[in-house]
DNA sequence: GCTAGGCAGGAACCCCTCCTCCCCT
């Protein structure tokens, strides 16, 4: 089974009215994270960058000044993913719909992709507890975010990628058999 | 300064519906 993890950062919560201003993902292949095989875009937002989302991201308007626009990054990203199946924490509440907000205000045509939400494993394997953030996950997997930036896409993508590697090993799956009911989503053709 | 929306779990009630919280930047 084909994985490609991705994270979105973003100038707010709502796709109607915030912009993505970073893509980043990181391809998995049979349970193994393939480091090298790595995607990672600025994107060029209409809008000035807001000041907390610079302060929490650490994206200034010099990273996103001469990015590529929203269309041409997301097509960029849709050919990365190819046939593999998308993984996001929370990705079907937050990072698709921005996805597909965005293909819709550029008009950019879509195809559906297989896609899995991290959120959904995390639920499975400690279904006694409320809190399932990525800061959570993390912190019940040990794992180490050393030299990575958290709220950087780039850092984040990596950890989500660790996250969903032991969290499937510890759910019991062979890594070509997904622990959770796969869902849809969309990006451009 | 405002902005989404589907899910899980609990209360209240006996099987659903409603409510609140969660989760992402």
């Amino acid at each position: 089974m084909e994985l490609v993890i991705f994270d979105l950062e973003t100038t707010g919560f709502s796709p109607r009215y915030h912009e993505i201003i970073q893509i980043a993902a990181v391809r998995m292949h049979h349970g193994k994270i393939k480091t090298k095989e790595c995607f990672e875009t600025f994107v060029r937002p209409k809008n000035p960058l807001p000041d907390e989302i610079s302060e929490l991201t650490g994206i200034t308007y010099g990273d996103v000044c001469n990015a590529p626009e929203p269309s041409a990054a997301l097509m960029a990203f849709s050919r990365f993913v190819g046939d593999a199946t998308l993984v996001a924490h929370n990705g079907r509440c937050f990072d698709l719909p921005f996805v597909r907000e965005c293909c819709l205000r550029h008009q950019l045509p879509m195809r559906e992709v297989p896609f899995i939400d991290s959120l959904a494993l995390s639920r499975l394997l400690w279904s006694s507890q409320r809190c399932h953030t990525m800061d959570a996950v993390i912190r019940r997997l040990r794992l180490s975010h050393e030299g990575l930036r958290r709220h950087d896409a780039r850092g984040d993508v990596r950890i989500l990628a660790e996250a969903v590697r032991h969290m499937w090993k510890r759910l019991g799956a062979p890594p070509d058999h997904c622990p959770v009911p796969l869902d849809v989503g969309h990006l451009p053709r």
